[in-house]
This record gives structure tokens, C-alpha cells and sequence, in this order.
DNA sequence: TGCAAATATGAATGAGTGTTCATATAATAT
DNA sequence: ATATTATATGAACACTCATTCATATTTGCA
């Protein structure tokens, strides 16, 4: 093959680190303010455990575990403050990769 | 959430169903006609079974296993001749999640 | 009809992983 | 010190899934 194992296997990390529901909602949870519909403009928020669990209505517990995975994949950045830690989005990769398949998506689900 | 379980099941899948190296492999091959640097160029290429195994360096089985995985998730289509049975990109869907996740590991690299 | 080529399929296995539960750690306040 | 809040962690479990091996199916051909 032409491509090197090594940029397939980053592939497939960063695909599998994007690839879980639960990792999924807590990033569009990252991506904005708010409960509205994602923009993919690009701003930093900062949002602590359990406002995150909360949000996307899992457990503290869950919350944490995974938000290490992301934290591991690069995907993620924290900053603690006290006895919060704020996490937020650590690029705009994982924006992109998420604002592409999010609107792929869309377009299927329109042409069902 | 804003994002309704539909949409995030979908993403999921679709992510899940990228995040192997063995599909990628598969994925890559059938961008081009040859082993050559990635063009992302909107063109479908048929291969046959055993040219995809032979390429990408698996056993018969497995890649028809995973033809298949790509195929029910919509990734490839195939079409019959004689004994042969040739498969191809489905839509540019699938191209554009490659490309640009080829493209942010890359970048990755380049900025080790 | 029989044989070879191409592909698919099913079972089995082993590794990986998402989730829960209970508990530990750390910081703050009373 | 003690209690409380916020977060992390480790074990355990169930479940998914990638891979291999052996075998079945289909088609073309002698």
C-alpha cells in the first residue's frame, strides 16, 4: 500500500475517538453555549463535568471516563479553576470532522 | 439534548464504520486506480474481490466480510460479472470523510 | 457432468470497549 | 477537623467486533 500504516492507524484512532454516541454528544455539547442548533463557528467553550453530564444527561461518572478518552485522543483541553475542571475543544480538527459528518448526515436523512 | 438520537446514531455509525484500518485500507483503494499519493478526485473506480485482497494485503474472507460491512452501511456499491464481483465508492460522502481525516493526520504528523 | 475460479458465509475465538457501581482524591467552606 | 462539592478512578460486566478457518455458493468452462 502507499499509505503507510502509521497514517492509517492515526485514521483510525481519530475516527474511533469520534465514532461513539456518548463522545459525540459531549463534543456538540462543547460546540456551543447552548441548547440551539450547532453552528460550527469557531469559539472555545469552557464547560465543567457536570454541567457536560447534565447536559447531555448521562452520569458524572460516564461523563468522566469518556472525557478522558477525548482528553487522551487530543480532542479535548481542561483547565481547572478551583474545584471545577473546564473542558473544552482542544482545535478546529475535531470541529470540522464533526461539522462534515453532521451535515452528511442531514443530507441523508432528507433523501430518505 | 438539541441533537436528537437519530441524528447521533447516525454519526456514530458512520464514524464507527471508518475508524477500522482494514475498511480504510479498503477505502483508499478503491480512490484510485493505482498505489499512488491519494488524489480525492470525484471518480469511481471498480475492483473486483481478490484485486482489493491483493492490495491491501488481507485474506480473501476478511476483506469480503468487510465488503460487506460497507456495503450495508452504504459506503460501496457493487455490481456482478461473470464470477467477478466489482465494488466502488457509493457517493462522495464517503471520499470527503476520507479526505479531510487523511488530511488533519497529516497535519498531525507534519507538526509532531 | 465435473472442475476450477471468485466470492460469500457461518462458527469460533479473542481482544477491545462502553457502562455502571462503589470508592478515592482534591479543594472549599463551616 | 469535618462536611460538602466536584471530579477521577478502578474493578467488573456485558457486549461488540475484527479476524481466522473451514465450507458453501455461484458462475464459467472443458
Amino acid at each position: 500500500m502507499y499509505i503507510n500504516d502509521h497514517v492509517i492507524n492515526k485514521m483510525q484512532d481519530t475516527l474511533k475517538l469520534a465514532g461513539d454516541a456518548t463522545r459525540l454528544k459531549i463534543l456538540f455539547c462543547l460546540l456551543d453555549e447552548s441548547d440551539s442548533t450547532p453552528t460550527f463557528k469557531e469559539h472555545y467553550i469552557e464547560k465543567c463535568v457536570n454541567d457536560i453530564a447534565y447536559q447531555v444527561g448521562c452520569s458524572q461518572s460516564l461523563v468522566s471516563h469518556q472525557l478522558k478518552v477525548l482528553k487522551d485522543g487530543n480532542f479535548v483541553k481542561s483547565r481547572k479553576e478551583g474545584t471545577k475542571i473546564y473542558y473544552s475543544l482542544k482545535d478546529e480538527h475535531v470541529r470540522e470532522i464533526v461539522k462534515i459528518t453532521y451535515e452528511h448526515v442531514l443530507e441523508d436523512i432528507e433523501n430518505d
